[in-house]
DNA sequence: ATAATAACGAGA
DNA sequence: CTCGTTATTATC
């Protein structure tokens, strides 16, 4: 039933007219007369005999086309009930809005859908009876032969086996490409796969990869970007079995793939891969969670490694794919941090740019080898720097003139350059001590830094355009975090100056998070044998920027794991949080029947007018939590509680 | 939203 | 005890 109330999330019987008994099949969508109205709902399967005594009929059946395959009908109950959501909800994010046109288009160019592409079960037979047979060739490992476990992966997946990875990508790995690759060798072995990749550019990359190595028509892209028309085409290509490989942004996650034998996912530290829509699921965890109930194969990422995934090692779910020290060791640049630089702004170009010595001299040289410069600083809006509340001159650390930002709105202003706290700012031009939020985004630095280097041509990229590469050759690229784009042969030097910004975030996932982004924009310099370098604007001594300096992601996150388990937070434990108005929050908490081991937590301040309680329990009791939770606000929501209570498991922010 | 149903209380 | 009204709850 389309309807996300949560007292109402189970399935309800209904009669088939005889004049829809065709049509009238498993994975439709119909329209059922429900408490006196029409409304939406999905026919989950069909039953001789029902238990209920007085049925009414189904009203009608909107499409014969069944967009909801078993697999994935069985796949949204699992990701409800771990969220503590309605399988209405996630219905709603598996299955894209109906678009009747590309329906037509669709389904007038095939054949008429076929019960056949539900019958996964025989076809992945016949896959392993191939693969038995000696049938599939081994495809190239390629740069899967830089990591020891590589090749034995790719043959794994060839072989239709449920191998389970976690990558740690080296610096300057093509990722796209190898996981080109990892498809490439699914379909090999007569089997599908889904990519779930964080943002548009990623997936161009990927798609690029992908139609390099398995040429055109074997996969499709699958984008909530791509429009309402194209994106309902391209499920429902996925869903008749036309193409057996779909890649795509989050909205990917739930796809529909015939004879699934590979799901994967690139940079999962993103948090864009957390759905902003309840029950709002991460697609690393509805992919896995795919793995598990399909025995398929599970490939998660990145050039950081998240405390997610090192779970999945350390509990043997999965096997590290990561190179060896020496192979890491002759690819990473020359790293450097540049926390308490003594040189600072000795040099006359590292003063007018304001920049410490350090990343100046390394972006000369860099320049002077007629070698790109990437700089990456904060996201406009993301961290506001200060400026002097009564003569509006921007806010100058003292020591380092570089510029000052607020943490937060009762933060104290720090220098984004070297770090250094300024409690006793007074302002240089009028004496003024108030002062206020402003921003010094990209293009005022990409000014400065222009200015620092003339002659030197200067490019942005950011959220108002985001520059897939540049050429090689002299050029000073400033890009925001997750916007860098690629530089032909590798950028000479890469500065990484928003530390401060990203230390300092009062966020479980802070260092985490700034390792993933120092990661990606260094896996885009050239090696250090090859003249690369990278400065990182922050204290030596700090973990993340050893975990950087070292290019050991898992060494960080295995640390921070266990300062995790330490502490009681995610993804050591599963907690739930509740957000609300303070009685609704109240109601609901008095009303769940949660596990004797549950603690409750807070409130901590949400949202204006409303609280958030936090519900905390051993990974063991998270299904009992969920259920717990699930069924308090059914409760509620069946007597019309007036207020509403968001529910949300494992949310990206605890504070 | 709406209909069935339980609960309640006043009047016979 | 019955009838009429109101709260409750299930909704095929």
């Amino acid at each position: 039933m389309d309807v996300p109330l949560p007292h109402l999330d189970r399935p309800f019987d209904y009669l088939v007219p005889e004049a829809l008994d065709a049509d009238a099949r498993p994975g439709v969508r119909v329209k059922v007369r429900f408490a006196g109205q029409l409304v939406d709902g999905w026919l989950l399967e069909r039953a001789e005999a029902s238990e209920h005594p007085k049925l009414a009929y189904l009203e009608k059946v909107v499409s014969p086309v069944p967009v909801l395959s078993p697999e994935v009908a069985r796949l949204a109950r699992a990701v409800a009930d771990r969220y503590a959501g309605s399988l209405a909800d996630v219905l709603r994010l598996a299955v894209p809005p109906r678009h009747a046109r590309a329906e037509k288009a669709v389904t007038a160019a095939d054949a008429p859908p076929s019960a056949d592409a539900d019958a996964d079960a025989d076809a992945d037979a016949d896959a392993d009876a191939d693969a038995r047979a000696g049938g599939p060739a081994e495809v190239d490992p390629r740069g899967w032969r830089d990591y020891p476990a590589g090749p034995a992966l790719l043959r794994a997946l060839t072989d239709g086996k449920p191998a389970r990875a976690v990558w740690s990508a080296l610096p300057g790995e093509d990722w796209a490409d190898r996981y080109a690759d990892a498809v490439a060798a699914t379909v090999a072995g007569g089997r599908g796969a889904v990519v779930v990749v964080a943002d548009a550019r990623d997936l161009d990359r990927l798609d690029a990869a992908l139609t390099a190595v398995l040429g055109t028509g074997r996969h499709v892209r699958l984008t909530a970007a791509d429009g309402p028309a194209r994106r309902y085409r391209a499920f429902l290509t996925a869903r008749t079995g036309e193409v057996d490989v779909v890649v795509g942004t989050r909205a990917a996650m739930f796809a529909p793939v015939r004879r699934l034998g590979l799901v994967a996912i690139w940079d999962d530290g993103d948090d864009l891969h957390a759905e902003p829509r309840a029950p709002y699921p991460h697609a690393r965890d509805v992919l896995l969670t795919r793995a598990q109930l399909g025995d398929v194969a599970a490939l998660v990422g990145g050039y950081a490694r998240t405390a997610e995934a090192q779970l999945l090692v350390e509990t043997g779910w999965a096997r590290e794919v990561v190179a060896d020290r020496a192979v890491v060791r002759a690819r990473t640049p020359a790293m450097a941090p540049t926390g308490d630089d003594p040189q600072l702004a000795r040099d006359p170009g590292a003063a007018s740019a304001r920049l410490p010595s350090l990343a100046w001299t390394t972006a000369r040289d860099a320049l002077r080898a007629d070698l790109p410069v990437l700089v990456q600083v904060p996201r406009r809006g993301y961290v506001p720097s200060v400026a002097c509340a009564d003569c509006r001159a921007p806010a100058r650390c003292p020591h380092c003139a570089g510029p000052l930002a607020l943490p937060s709105a009762q933060g104290t202003p720090a220098c984004r350059w070297c770090g250094r706290v300024a409690a006793a700012y007074a302002c240089p031009e009028c004496g003024g001590r108030r002062l206020r939020a402003s921003v010094t985004g990209a293009r005022r630095t990409a000014e400065e830094l222009g200015r620092a280097f003339p002659g030197v041509p200067v490019r942005t990229s950011g959220r108002e355009e985001v520059l897939a590469g540049v050429p090689g050759g002299a050029g000073l690229v400033i890009a925001t975090p997750g916007a860098e784009p690629v530089a032909e042969g590798g950028y000479g030097a890469v500065l990484l100056l928003d530390s401060w910004a990203l230390l300092t975030r009062a966020d479980l996932r802070a260092g985490e998070e700034a390792l993933r982004r120092w990661m990606a924009a260094a896996a885009l310099a050239r090696p250090g044998t090859a003249g690369g370098r990278v400065v990182v604007v922050a204290d030596g001594a700090l973990a993340p920027v050893q975990a950087l300096l070292r290019w050991d992601s898992a060494w960080f996150a295995a640390r921070e794991l266990a300062e995790r388990r330490e502490l009681g937070f995610p993804p050591a434990v599963r907690m739930a949080s509740v957000t609300g108005v303070a009685e609704a929050v109240a109601d609901l908490l008095a009303g769940a029947r949660l596990p004797g081991d549950a603690e409750v937590l807070g409130p901590v301040p949400a949202e204006e007018g409303r609280e958030r309680m936090l519900v905390r329990v051993p990974r063991s009791r998270a299904a009992a939590m969920a259920e717990a939770l699930h069924a308090a606000a059914g409760q509620r929501s069946a007597r019309k509680a007036a207020d509403p209570v968001r529910l949300q498991v494992d949310p990206l922010t605890l504070f």
